[in-house]
DNA sequence: CGCGATTTGTGCGCATCTTCACAAGCGCCT
DNA sequence: AGGCGCTTGTGAAGATGCGCACAAATCGCG
């Protein structure tokens, strides 16, 4: 995974306009990085060299097109009539997205989601290392969990100074997210996951997103009761409802919908 | 959500709009409706009975005449000169989103993340119900958790029967996610929601959202790449990197960067 | 009873995102 | 060498979402 990307000016023939490399791309294809790379990672290791746009699409779950748009914007990594070198595509987008290096995260919070979190194999694979954990519970500071130590919050610029650690996740009750945040924000920190339910306040600069279990429940709830009332209402709405609950045959070619 | 189609006129009504209760909601309309609801809740606490437009939108992170917009689609629940009365908006809010009995939903895979889904208050509190566990480690099966004990996956399709379960969480490997939603959506589930760092394929008419931890962190990551590689180049960037580190001390009027 | 202060609901232009459709480029085969 | 099939990269059109700015509606007060 941490495999170097390609020299700043060597290898590879100029980039077009790639001043200090930074592409400026849209959010929306940001957000959809991530899952080639997973994608890529995979492909790799079922021994593909190349891929074609079609073909990382499906793994991605994305359209075609939209991916070669997506991919266009970092610039011209694939060959026309054969696809993209899924090697040479790790690395780019490795590079972009600022992995070329395993980064320091903070935890905060060691309760019941942090705990997952922190043992959470998903952070190690693909880039992360939680490399401190705080929590406010005097309680709980000095407990071991995996071969980490929890720290007091109090130490926290400390420790945000010393791991050079520059994104933390808040896994804290909602009523101490903004006060955590604030103390994340004076330790240096400049990028936060925010697992509790509230919305923060932060100055510019710093970047916040923001998970919320319950909020996803309540969006699936919403189709659910849509679902339910478009089967059970229109009189020529039988078919769907057999469709809907008789569908299940044919795992195959579905959608799923994402983000 | 599960697939538009663009065909218009043929096949089935699609256009109908409105169906009795049913807006037609736009989808990024939906998605924030739960944030809305949660600053409800938190201002009727607080003793509100009525609260603006602007009120509310500060409350949860958003323009106020984006929520206008969006409260609209619901009808009309405003006053004009006054603002919306607390409970009613609550009250539509919840109907809009099935919230209005508590809705049973399976947990399959009850592992370092499962455990903590588990025992999350968060879930119980915003309108749903952990109504059963499942997993495929007998090891697993028969462990206590909360006041549930874990089932075998095998007996997914009584359960789900019983509890009259729509809505489902996957918190397996990745390895294990496509093959339990196979077996989720052939026991009569048909909302999912995917903790599996990986694609799900499913039937039309069914709805998965996907929760990907390592993905939020790796879209910060490309952000402080590009902080970085902005505050470094440039040589009046000094004045930015000053204004990144040293703005800590103004915690008040910043914004939250979402989306 | 009418007026001004306030706040909703929404029309409209702008931006972003998505999808289609196709020309240009590349490798392979003859 | 030349043609052929395949795949990329992209222009353009369409869809969706956003936010301003303002008319319409309501309340409270003199």
């Amino acid at each position: 995974m941490s495999q170097h990307h390609p020299g700043p000016e060597s290898g590879t023939p100029a980039r077009a306009a790639a001043v200090p490399d930074f592409p400026d791309l849209p959010e929306a294809t940001v957000a959809r990085l991530p899952e080639y790379l997973r994608a890529l990672h995979h492909l790799a290791e079922s021994g593909h060299d190349t891929v074609s746009s079609e073909g990382l699409a499906n793994a991605a779950g994305v359209n075609s097109a939209k991916l070669r748009k997506d991919l266009s914007h970092l610039g011209s990594y694939g060959t026309r009539g054969v696809g993209y070198d899924v090697g040479l595509l790790i690395d780019q987008i490795e590079f972009v997205l600022g992995l070329t290096q395993r980064r320091a995260v903070a935890l905060v919070g060691v309760g019941n989601l942090g705990h997952a979190l922190a043992g959470y194999a998903g952070f190690a694979n693909r880039g992360f290392r939680i490399s401190a954990l705080f929590d406010a519970d005097p309680g709980r500071v000095g407990e071991h969990i995996g071969d980490l130590v929890v720290q007091h919050i109090d130490d926290l610029p400390e420790l945000v100074e010393a791991e050079g650690i520059a994104i933390a996740v808040i896994a804290t009750p909602a009523s101490a997210a903004q006060s955590v945040a604030d103390r994340l924000v004076a330790a240096g920190v400049t990028s936060i996951l925010n697992f509790a339910p509230c919305v923060l306040s932060v100055p510019e600069g710093v970047d916040v997103r923001k998970v919320d279990l319950a909020i996803e429940l309540q969006i699936l709830s919403f189709h659910e009761h849509r679902k339910a009332a478009l089967t059970a209402l229109p009189t020529r709405g039988a078919a769907g409802l057999t469709a809907l609950r008789g569908g299940l045959s044919t795992p195959g070619p579905g959608e799923a919908v994402g983000t």
